[in-house]
DNA sequence: TCAATTTTTTAGATGAGACTAAATTTATTT
DNA sequence: AAATAAATTTAGTCTCATCTAAAAAATTGA
């Protein structure tokens, strides 16, 4: 295994920093701490190597844990994967910006990218894409302290009939609802306005650019809105 | 250990594609097939580690071996390393020209970013550098199929007093050394002058800009020189 | 040539990170 | 409060890539 040093000094493991970043990404979802199964289910693994692993990051003081009662991250576990995620989402805005890659293509490639350890070159890829505030799908991308905007945004599922708000995020970044968005062109930035909602469903008639579209709760449930 | 299938459909660790391209560099010097010893120098480990892996390398079909005669690179395997070896220099030019890394500082990070599995950000990003021929170290760039050019290049310490070319490369491409040059204002693109050989220890005066400089046989031995 | 030296390979061990199967703890029902 | 189910952990095994120590092959040289 290959190991470099962070910033901090520490070293990770490309598995550790996935785990790390798994572990924030639930965090939001599961407060009392993440469990066992849960991780396993996001990384794609079994409960046993979950256990594994966690064992090996609390021996780092990256997490903590009782046996039982899930996980939480440390401090230096946060920074960790916050570090992890400023990577990947910038890698994004590159892919996107400068490379011509479509916004369902870059996850792949940002997942590789993401664990290249060099400050410099997180910093100067900053710099060089102009300070990026969010990633072309909507994610806040953390400063180099490790600061980022908890955005003040709805999603489209929870306004009302006649309500309108712009597009600034998707929930759900698979290629699958990416390629979906493209091809009724929905994209960051549209105006959307609530025209009905259908209580059996949840699905929704919305208009944007004069058109009217019909969407099901899956769509309305994964689009982030900024109310206007 | 992590593995992502490349252009060919095959899958190559990070240590296999490391070993592949020692083994592409040192066929240069040991035509007869590259030896256990100097394969075990060059990537900073035992020689029982190399053995091992050359085994590896060898059920893959990606290197030719019989035991105690070396082992020569096959088809798959060249092609493999040229790939890496492309990325590797396509990202060295990237962290120059677009991030403003110093040529002394460029080759770590380029380490890391040489095994990033992906064709279309390795072939956009050759298009968004306008497909350049050399790294910032001179060193040939090879394009989509491999292909490169094997330059008509001498080394400084072999010209002959009054003759003069221009810089075109480095053979040692260390940060001490890049540093060497870049205090004596060598760069790639300079003209030089031998002006004076000293048969004893092989120094040499030199002038390039208009003035002279005294050059040890270990940094003559280390540029290369389109003669003119 | 044949003994000494060097090079290379084998044998056995280790650590990281994954797995399966079994055991244990916690949660849920009746 | 048992009985059952679900979640979690332990125990043991596997592969990759490394290591050390020892054996074997190749090379060198008196």
């Amino acid at each position: 295994m290959y190991f470099w040093a962070n910033k901090t000094g520490f070293m990770f493991s490309l598995s550790e920093e996935n785990y790390l970043k798994a572990i924030f990404h639930l965090e939001n979802s599961y407060k009392g701490g993440v469990s066992t199964n849960a991780l396993a289910e996001e990384m794609q693994t079994k409960a046993s190597s979950v256990t594994d692993m966690i064992k090996r990051l609390s021996d780092k003081d990256l997490v903590n844990y009782k046996k039982y009662q899930g996980v939480k991250l440390s401090s230096a576990g946060k920074s960790a994967a916050i570090e992890v995620i400023r990577k990947h989402r910038l890698w994004e805005v590159f892919l996107v910006e400068k490379l011509g890659f479509n916004w369902d293509e870059v996850h792949e490639v940002a997942e590789q990218l993401e664990h290249i350890k060099s400050e410099k070159l997180t910093n100067e890829l900053d710099k060089f894409l102009e300070f990026p505030k969010r990633d072309p799908h909507g994610d806040p991308i953390p400063d180099a302290q490790g600061n980022f905007s908890v955005a003040n945004r709805a999603l489209l599922s929870d306004l009302e009939e006649q309500q309108t708000g712009i597009c600034v995020g998707v929930k759900d970044s698979s290629t699958e609802f990416l390629q979906y968005l493209d091809k009724n062109q929905i994209s960051l930035g549209k105006e959307i306005r609530v025209l009905e909602k259908e209580e059996f469903d949840q699905s929704m008639l919305i208009e944007m650019d004069g058109n009217e579209l019909m969407i099901s709760n899956l769509i309305s449930a994964n689009l982030f809105i900024k109310t206007t």
